[in-house]
DNA sequence: GTCTATAGATTGATAGAC
DNA sequence: GTCTATCAATCTATAGAC
């Protein structure tokens, strides 16, 4: 109650409070993605968010309770992107937006598909539950509409799931891998080859699968 | 020179350093695979290996060059398969040939992959000299065959890079989020699953650049 | 709520007996 | 070459003044 309300700066009270976690997690999530969770240090993040080690302790109680919140806030967002595969949509229309909002996931959220990326790949020790349930659930559900579209005649004939894989696989890629892709490409990837990729990766998988990939393949 | 040549099981002299040289280097795979650079401890890669921890840094003065070697023989075994996009091949045979080889290494080299992901994925501060040198080296020598199809109208007009971080993303994606795939399966994927999934990337890819796909998308 | 100082546990690395 | 014991550094986490 009270003005506990949108303020835009200071805020008041537990206001404050959200603003400080929102600035600790941001730091641990970069710390986490360029380090690893065994590889980072509460001194790292403390430094990043050039706060004392001892006020991470206040706000998240432990080094793993921390992570934990930021791998949580990474996957509220990728579930987020998951809705824009729309299962109502025609084929061509829902897989395209969904890749596009992939790659835009790639490029916003870096750091975030790092720690997703380090999580899996080390076993998913704290949030397998997650991918026991809600990513279980997801999939589930797109596998069925994308078996309807075999069925119908509409795509070719493709296990939903490997057709999944090389759609998550393809648009991560350029976050998890950013680093090499930078190598090669002699420095960040500028809008036009953001959006030049982006064309590409939709063409190639669309006419992969028997779709009309619209235009040509590279769109300037 | 004498007897220093390939006996078969105990091995003279120096033989005998190489094969336990060869199991500490695997043991640090695993670990290193699960738990990153950071996460790992001498300790559990003694343990992997059933050795006193001292004997690693009898046989690898430090973590670090112990890690090195590990990542420097992932970046072999990658090139050795790197060999199998053969130049003057067809589109079909060359990049046919090199999605199967690059499946192939996903299953059987599971823990070096990740471990070079991790690396990539941190921004390389071990090998970066093999991503500037060799890698992109051999990345752009494709990339120039990869445009001479284009050229010559044998391929829909992209990019080279974006379909080579395809075919790298997408097959490698079966090794890193193994753990991932595997939850979704219910299972580890059986032989039939990945000589499947295998012929899918293959036929979406191919097709995706406008080749015949040759069969069907899914081959069982 | 914020910060300094420090406890308690773990780590990479080494010394030295065998 | 192999192993036990241990050091010095570092890390997570907390105590306690402000």
């Amino acid at each position: 109650m009270s003005q506990t309300e949108g303020a835009e700066k200071p805020g008041t009270r537990a206001e404050m409070r959200e603003e400080t976690e929102r600035l600790i997690l941001d730091a641990a999530e970069r710390v986490f993605a360029d380090s690893g969770f065994g590889g980072a240090t509460m001194q790292a993040i403390a430094e990043a968010c050039a706060l004392p080690k001892a006020n991470l302790h206040y706000y998240f109680s432990s080094k793993e309770k921390l992570y934990r919140q930021v791998v949580e806030r990474i996957f509220t967002v990728w579930l987020e992107a998951a809705d824009s595969f729309e299962t109502s949509a025609s084929p061509e229309v829902a897989l395209r937006r969904y890749i596009t909002r992939k790659m835009q996931l790639s490029r916003e959220y870096r750091h975030g598909s790092k720690v997703w990326a380090n999580e899996v790949m080390h076993g998913a020790p704290i949030i397998q539950d997650y991918l026991e349930i809600t990513l279980r659930d997801w999939t589930e559900s797109r596998v069925a509409v994308i078996r309807r579209w075999v069925d119908a005649g509409d795509i070719q004939p493709v296990d939903p799931r490997w057709l999944l894989y090389m759609i998550w696989a393809t648009t991560q890629h350029y976050a998890d891998f950013a680093h090499q892709i930078e190598t090669l490409n002699n420095g960040p990837m500028s809008d036009a080859q953001w959006q030049e990729a982006t064309g590409t990766v939709c063409a190639i998988i669309l006419r992969g699968i028997g779709l009309d990939a619209g235009d040509a393949v590279a769109e300037t």
